[in-house]
DNA sequence: CATTGTATCATTGTATACAATAATACCGAT
DNA sequence: ATCGGTATTATTGTATACAATGATACAATG
């Protein structure tokens, strides 16, 4: 779940706007202009400007004062520091989900790593995917501190195209979900650092993953892909 | 320095906001009403509402639709959490600092903890919280990661207040200016490894500190040397 | 021909007007 | 007196109007 409400124009707006620069529809430095967008978008140029007043401050695009709205996005370096960053965070998030996790989320986590289990013998990397993002969500969650979760839930959208196509790649499925089950496995056993490491080495285990088939490259299938179901 | 300018309306009301909510004068659950704001302020909705749409985004005001907007601000666990996850990504940023700093900025941070040591010696501390807000900017910009810049500025500035307090107590800003020394040192010999674990125990030790003479003692004073100031 | 100044146009910044929604007060029925 | 419902008011959501700023084209000047 976002910060931003879906059902206010400005909400979607900015849902719609956000999408577009990550998908990569707006590319590098493209000016986003305000009437443009509006008309698009079929709404006023007030939801715009508010909408574009906060991707200016999660620094994917840049206002310059009377000038214009330009598309920063997101580079490689800029995703290599995001898992790089969220390598120890992710840590240190499962280590406060160990201690401060509740009964029902614990379950929703088992039944979250035998669903996965199913989708990804079946070749359903969508689900896999979908089930990935809600096994850390709920993490965050657990962690019990609102720092953790909004910081983690930003890093993980963001990443969101990458980590589609790296669960995509041979064996990377089953491979995350079986880390997956380690991290629970720490959580239901109660050992905080035990699972501080298997979530640190889960992200590193990805990043090994990514690098392994080059991220361009799997960023550039991405957008093929992309690009083949808006057709 | 900011991402949002202070030059236009919009970037003045929202800095204003920001502080009054970082420094207690809007206390925790308030609701902000545009229109009192904007009176207050001297500027029309506009400005208002774009700013408080940012402020949501930054998690300092939650904003319900059709209802209006809340102050969230931070609370004690908030401080805490930033400063364990700080503690985590001030050492990563050290690491990264080594590998990419430039000579003038290993200059100015040199000049830094002289400078830092002279105000220490002289008591003059606001001076000495200004020079370290400004030793780990430049960590921060010679990581040469705008994420990893971009997420720990907003750290380090939410957490100002009882920073500020921090390095007023006993000692302490000698010892910090201490701990500075030694990153400095690592960082000029580049010890990448060194560096990230003295940036890592940094934190630790304001953390320590912090714990010593009491999170909740050090905010309250801090509220009345506002108070204080602004009578 | 290059350069500078100026007029025109495009775009953003701010204010205001109007619409939609939620909060409140009031009134009547039971 | 209390509960429900309706009218009124307050507040936010969106659109638009106008002002300010920056970009562009073109002519005058050297």
């Amino acid at each position: 779940m976002d910060i931003s409400d879906n059902y206010s124009l400005r909400g979607r707006v900015f849902h719609e706007i956000r999408e577009g620069i990550l998908s990569g529809k707006y590319k590098q430095r493209e000016e986003l202009k305000e009437n443009t967008l509006a008309h698009e978008l079929g709404v006023s140029r007030t939801p715009v400007r508010e909408a574009l007043r906060q991707l200016e401050l999660e620094g994917l695009v840049r206002i310059i004062p009377n000038k214009g709205a330009y598309v920063i996005g997101l580079t490689e370096q800029d995703i290599w520091d995001i898992y790089a960053a969220r390598s120890m965070l992710e840590g240190l998030c499962a280590r406060w989900a160990t201690e401060h996790i509740t009964p029902e989320q614990k379950k929703e986590l088992a039944e979250n790593v035998e669903l996965a289990e199913f989708y990804a013998q079946k070749g359903n990397y969508t689900q896999v995917c979908e089930l990935d993002t809600r096994f850390h969500e709920i993490l965050y969650q657990a962690s019990k501190s609102r720092i953790m979760e909004h910081m983690m839930l930003n890093f993980h959208h963001y990443v969101e195209r990458v980590r589609r196509m790296s669960l995509a790649t041979e064996g990377r499925a089953k491979e995350s979900n079986k880390e997956h089950r380690l991290i629970l496995q720490a959580i239901e056993e109660k050992k905080p650092e035990r699972a501080e490491e298997l979530a640190h080495q889960h992200v590193l285990s990805t990043v090994q993953n990514i690098d392994n088939y080059g991220l361009k490259n799997l960023l550039e299938a991405s957008g093929k892909a992309e690009r083949k179901e808006s057709v």
